[in-house]
DNA sequence: ATAGTAATAATAATCATTACTAATTAAAAA
DNA sequence: TTTTTAATTAGTAATGATTATTATTACTAT
């Protein structure tokens, strides 16, 4: 992946919030430096920086997001003001314990375990 | 609500499945015997449905699926054939508990937890 | 400096979903 | 039973997020 100044700032951007920011919040964001970007340019590299592992790509609901933090973790998203927040989920993942810790009114648990089912070796 | 045909046979076709079917899929199973309903009314009863309570919504990346089991419970979603494959989490989510007991190559846990944080009381 | 190839801007296309509208229909009221 | 009503429908247009296309531009190794 040979160097470009527009995945430059686009990484940049990522690193530079905890908001997990969605593709077009992020071309609104590179306007204001390059006014010319195209939101392809934006789809493109984010995909490219995910795929490199460099920043990692969070599906909320329909929209996809990113994340500089890369390391295992999840998320609580508040159905309110849709704000994704981050939380290390403890081996046991009890409601109940996180409504507490978190102040968060846990109304639905969503797990999605990603991976390769028995058909394929 | 009141009574209609398109929504019960819409009913019938997602409990007759295990297979977690899209509206396209579902639109593509009535036709059979309604060639002339409209995707619009699939997800327009799809979400009365939801809504309802009577089946539920889950959502797979970008696209909505439909399941007639609204039990709390998990999946396993395989990223080679794509099959949705129903579990229950048990109160320690264990990668490699998943992965010996449902022959199953976990590359990655996604949990969202849903609700309301403390910002709205 | 230049050839080769990756990256770009601009735009069209796609895919899932929602919105709109006039016509139809279930169910309640007369 | 007929009339009234409001929900539901088919058909279609519109939306929003994302991907694809294409001609042009810009890194980078030689």
């Amino acid at each position: 992946m040979r160097y470009s100044h527009q995945r430059e700032i686009i990484r940049e951007i990522v690193f530079s919030t905890n908001s997990h920011p969605t593709a077009d919040w992020i071309y609104g964001e590179i306007k204001k430096s390059l006014p010319n970007v195209s939101l392809g340019t934006v789809y493109r590299n984010l995909k490219q920086l995910a795929d490199e592992g460099i920043i990692r790509n969070i599906q909320d609901g329909p929209v996809a997001r990113y994340d500089w933090n890369i390391e295992p973790h999840d998320h609580l998203k508040c159905n309110v003001c849709g704000e994704m927040i981050d939380i290390q989920v403890p081996n046991e993942i009890i409601k109940d314990t996180v409504m507490e810790k978190y102040d968060f009114e846990v109304s639905d648990v969503e797990i999605t375990l990603v991976g390769k089912c028995n058909k394929h070796t």
